[in-house]
DNA sequence: GAGTGGTCTAGACCACGGA
DNA sequence: CCGTGGTCTAGACCACTCT
């Protein structure tokens, strides 16, 4: 008996529930939508969007013809915000500062060319940066841009704007790749950071695309106090 | 014009496209509901999905009689799979092998009780192990149960299956919070992961709840050589 | 108050894939 | 084949919020 009028979130809680409450134990085929929707005294498109979450989710598995099953391996999922460096320090109440390093046209290594699938190593822009918490160093960002796909960065002013803070607004992406791993400072990097060198350093590796077309790769590397953190 | 039959999926698309291609630029009010169902042909609800579909994924504002704009600071969240060790392991064609190291009843230390906001720090059972991929180490985990909310973890046998993979299939939890983070292999940690004490290590931390109740703390350590990928 | 998105309904047809 | 989920429609009412 559900008291709630019928709505597909009170109708999504009231299944994830007995889910979790082990009603319906993993594996358990639940009743149809055509069924659950007479029991909720909903129409079928109400419990469709319900089970439809679920199943988003992780914790139901549908197939058409053979129904809706609790999931045996619940593959869930958890979600990260893509942080935008000056949201991101802003957002804690930190004051947000930027350097820039270095920016040149250039031919990139062959690690870079592979990383991207690029035939030509030609046509690069190189920008090294610092981004900096309170006046304390919190990222060193090397990343290569691909004028071929974005030839306005060659126009681009990076002195005052990140050079992440200027694609967002120019060159928007259709697919991205991220890698996190640990690392240890090299000698650069440990000067840049303020910590020593072959010290553990969290770093983020970002690629972006446009329609097949590599736009970017960053290299972001942060001490090791950096905490990445994510809710479920 | 589209030439496509309506189906959210199109109009999604079709959307998505207009402002990839800065047709549509962030800040711009797009058309109602209404009108935009009139120019694909579709009903209203139709179109509502696909908008939905944009708004969750961030590209898009809605709010109520102010309608529906370009988001202009695009807070783009990707997704990354909760990984069950074993699946991980196996999924990339490695023999997945798993050790139990210890296993006990104790009171749990200052650090983990006020991580997990216990009052009480007896009733912790301490479980350390190491999971192996093709006989090399792969992750070290050291972990703390709360038998309170999960007093069946008493009587489950480690030595044979993981405390993750036991918990999955005996305690739901409800929410989660996940932390990633480079830091320094201790010297248990260095011989366990055969890598030199010091060496970067990548470091993941869970902590589960179940309404409210903490069920358990992982800390999970894995050599430097791990990378943590995903897409969007 | 009024305009916009949010949700629900009843009915319909379709697509997939297990028996 | 045919039952199940996937999607669409036309219409309705509601909720929020800006003016």
């Amino acid at each position: 008996m559900t008291s709630q009028r019928a709505s597909f979130r009170t109708i999504r809680d009231e299944l994830s529930r007995r889910i979790a409450e082990r009603i319906w134990l993993p594996g358990t085929l639940i009743p149809g939508e055509e069924a659950l929707a007479e029991e909720f005294g909903a129409a079928r498109a109400t419990v469709n969007r319900a089970l439809q979450e679920l199943a988003r989710a992780g914790i139901l598995e549908r197939k058409r013809r053979a129904g809706t099953r609790v999931a045996l391996h619940p593959v869930r999922e958890a979600r990260f915000v893509i942080p935008r460096i000056r949201q991101e320090i802003e957002g804690r109440g930190s004051e947000y500062q930027y350097r820039l390093l270095s920016a040149e046209e250039t031919d990139a290594p062959e690690v870079i060319c592979a990383r991207l699938s690029l035939l030509s190593k030609s046509g690069m822009l190189h920008v090294r940066c610092l981004h900096l918490a309170d006046r304390v160093p919190y990222q060193y960002e090397d990343r290569w841009i691909n004028l071929n796909t974005v030839p306005d960065a060659r126009r681009a002013d990076f002195k005052s704007m990140g050079p992440n803070e200027w694609l967002v607004g120019h060159a928007p992406f259709s697919n991205a790749e991220f890698t996190f791993m640990a690392g240890s400072a090299s000698a650069d990097e440990a000067s840049l950071l303020q910590v020593r060198e072959g010290d553990p350093v969290f770093i983020g590796e970002r690629i972006t695309w446009m329609k097949g077309q590599p736009i970017t790769l960053a290299h972001l590397v942060h001490p090791s106090s950096h905490r990445m953190v994510t809710h479920l």
